[in-house]
RNA sequence: UCCUCGGUAGCUCAAUGGCAGAGCAUCCGGCUGUUAACCGGAGGGUUGCUGGUUCGAGUCCAGCCCGAGGAGCCA
């Protein structure tokens, strides 16, 4: 009978078949373990000369790293084994056979590693954080379909900077036309929230910043929810949503996979609402306390955002920033019109920025005030100025970075472990 | 783009300006409860590249290439 490594325990004591590759291998004279991965997980599987026949275990004895076979077995509770089963080989068949395996059960460096990304992917470490990448993306898509929102997903070729603000990577589009890769749904969004109501958009960006950090991609997944008649109180509150229902739902399935990651997860127990929040003056103030080198009107740099967050045991949440440092379409706050009605959500644990959005400006004339001090190109914007001509309303929303949730969440050193092939600056390969 | 650090065996790393080394991996042998198993043996080198200083350079100097961490920018 087939079986999965995941549902191994409904087994016991019955004879099945694993289908998978050779993760390791320890031998004595007479009895081998060989650690067996099927992609739902690891086992450990006894071979016995005395169980199998000399021919057999003979064969097995220089079964390399990574050889792809199918093992047959009785299925047994073992205290001795991680996972606490293990399987006693009567066959065992090789499909294909892997010779000089290149990563081996020893250390090596990050280098060698991504040069290698479509093996080292194979790993316990590796298939444990993308198993979480799937269910982050998994519970934030449950979380917008859950509350009435449509998914609505805008181009990835499009015609000129959403922003203006960073760089963007140019395509050739046909004969004589440069397009270029989105770095943001967000203007899509305000069009498609004021047709359906509440939207989002689930996909790939790219950022063509010289940014080397471990906080930067060039390709990133982020999800950017958009709603119509929603001011900031509102923003905040779809993100608090979102946040506490994709921790707890990884929490709730996930536990095995934090625990291979050795991730504390008394700290993610702790993610539940209200998250604080703070003005951007309170945030100086306290950076100042901190004795944190900081110039008021700003934006915060990594530091800085390390020191709030470690003020606080949950996610943290920034408004009303000086409008001059965000984009152009955050709406100013009337009561104060050199702020912006902004929020940035800072994750704790010194993991930085993983939300960012507000409301829009909606009012037409203002708009256009904000694109000439921004030096942006008029014309492009005829569609997205559009939105203000034909019956605006005060609508907001926000943007996720799906690597920086999952980095957070797993607890890593680097974002570039969260996405099966990292796109960074000098990497392209594989 | 700037700052800092690094590049030596397949991998991870040692080596005061003076014989190029270890562990792991690989191959051979041993071992019936191993958890990065262990024990014995063998093979394995254009010290990133180019030039310079020196009796002598992995080591010092210059330039270049490649990478990592950080800054700026951002999610």
């Amino acid at each position: 009978m087939r079986a999965s490594i995941a549902d191994i325990a409904t087994h016991v004591g019955r004879q099945v078949t694993l289908h998978g590759w050779l993760h390791a291998r320890r031998s004595s004279g007479k009895i081998h373990f060989l650690i067996v991965r099927d992609g739902t997980g690891f086992i450990q599987a006894v071979m016995s000369k005395a169980a199998v026949g000399d021919e057999a275990f003979l064969r097995a004895d220089h079964l390399s790293q990574e050889t792809s076979l199918s093992v047959t077995g009785a299925v047994r509770a073992d205290a001795r084994a991680r996972g606490g089963y293990e399987i006693d080989v009567t066959s065992l068949e090789v499909h294909g056979d892997s010779h000089d395996y290149p990563i081996t059960p020893k250390e090596h460096g990050v280098d060698y590693l991504l040069d290698r990304r479509h093996l080292w992917i194979r790993s316990e470490r590796q298939t444990a954080i993308l198993r979480v990448r799937h269910e982050v993306i998994s519970a934030v898509r449950d979380f917008f379909n859950g509350r009435g929102f449509i998914l609505c997903d805008t181009p990835i070729f499009t015609p000129a900077a959403c922003e203006g603000t960073t760089t963007l990577f140019p395509v050739q589009y046909f004969e004589d036309t440069t397009a270029y890769l989105t770095q943001s749904g967000q203007l899509y969004n305000e069009a498609n929230a004021m047709a359906l109501g509440k939207v989002y958009c689930f996909g790939p960006t790219f950022r063509a910043e010289k940014s080397k950090t471990r906080r930067h991609l060039t390709e990133f997944w982020m999800v950017e929810p958009e709603m119509a008649y929603a001011d900031l109180h509102d923003v905040i509150e779809l993100a608090e949503g979102l946040l506490t229902s994709v921790v707890a739902r990884v929490l709730e399935t996930r536990r095995p996979e934090l625990q291979i990651l050795e991730r504390d997860t008394s700290k993610l127990e702790r993610v539940t609402a209200p998250f604080p929040r703070l003005t951007y003056d309170e945030a100086a103030r306290r950076l100042a306390e901190k004795g944190q080198p900081f110039e008021y009107g700003t934006d915060l740099g990594g530091s800085d955002e390390t020191v709030l967050s470690e003020q606080f045991d949950r996610p943290v949440c920034v408004t009303h920033y000086p409008a001059a440092v965000k984009a152009f379409y955050m709406k100013a706050d009337p009561r104060q019109p050199d702020k912006a009605l902004c929020v940035d959500v800072l994750a704790p644990e010194g993991y930085g920025e993983i939300i960012g959005g507000g409301q829009r400006e909606d009012d037409l004339q203002r708009l256009e005030q904000r694109i000439r001090a921004h030096n942006l190109p008029p014309q492009a914007f005829e569609w997205y100025l559009d939105l203000r001509r034909y019956g605006s309303v005060p609508h907001g929303g926000f943007g996720m970075g799906i690597e920086r949730c999952v980095s957070w969440i797993c607890g890593l050193e680097h974002v570039r472990e969260t996405i099966p092939y990292p796109r960074m600056l000098y990497r392209l390969y594989p």
